[in-house]
DNA sequence: AAAATAGTGTTACAATATATCATAACGAGA
DNA sequence: TCTCGTTATGATATATTGTAACACTATTTT
């Protein structure tokens, strides 16, 4: 957690970028939770002296942590996660327990690899690629 | 498209379940656009006589299609593509052209064994695996 | 200090998806 | 064939997720 931050700050100093503070309350909160967070589960955290904040506050926060690549989209679940790898490579790659709710971020070259190579068959220039997995975690298997 | 109907039905039958006219007609609709679409989309095309159909309408026979394996869910895009591969796989593997929208469903056994294999060393079981890989097709790469 | 850029607050709204309850169609057994 | 349980559809309302647009503030650059 504290590793995640600092490397936060390094990554945006690397890319000369601002982490301000609501940028860096937005990654601790979602880091804190292990289970992906939804951008209205972050909006009532975020809140200062009672009053809450407004959509747009979190939307831009998360958008900017992904652009960084310290955050994780995971678009079937309409939710955020702390990226919990330290190498710069844009890929996405989850196993999603549909139970309790765990994402689990696996670092997968032979995956990577596999698409690379079929996205060449089809001359496909790619961007990033996010793979999700839904299943069942082992502790939910019983 | 026919032989994709005809699959459809087949697969109905051995599956138990109904073609129904809404859900045969949403079929042919998600399969005639050979980009994705979405819900929002589909629903004003199933208007009989001027007048509308309402959001559930259109998400029930999504969700059936999903069910059978027909059509894919793009969690990306939240839009609905037609299923071409006809081995009954639960995979569903697409690069996307950020440009022009066109999603090609691609068939990689390798892609599939590898997170098999990712999966194994988590205990982790899984149901089905969604790859979504952005990018830019041969096309639109000038 | 002035200008330019980047970040935040706020309001309103768009886009996507579901809950719920009523009605209709179908399919199996008496 | 009838009725009863199941499955599918209609209809209304509402929940959830995500953005546009504009004003204002803070920070950096010149």
């Amino acid at each position: 957690m504290d590793s995640a931050l600092q490397r936060a700050r390094r990554v945006c100093e690397e890319n000369k970028v601002r982490l301000t503070p609501i940028r860096e309350k937005v990654l601790r909160l979602v880091w804190q939770s292990h289970n992906p967070l939804g951008a209205y589960d972050i909006l009532p955290m975020l809140s200062e002296n009672g009053k809450a904040a407004a959509p747009p506050t979190v939307y831009r926060a998360l958008d900017f942590l992904v652009a960084q690549g310290l955050v994780h989209r995971i678009a079937s679940l309409n939710a955020f996660v702390g990226c919990s790898v330290s190498s710069d490579q844009h890929v996405s790659q989850f196993l999603l327990c549909r139970k309790c709710g765990v994402a689990i971020e696996i670092e997968a070259p032979a995956i990577t690899q596999a698409i690379a190579h079929n996205a060449d068959q089809y001359g496909f220039q790619t961007d990033n690629e996010s793979i999700e997995i839904s299943g069942l975690c082992q502790c939910c298997q019983s």
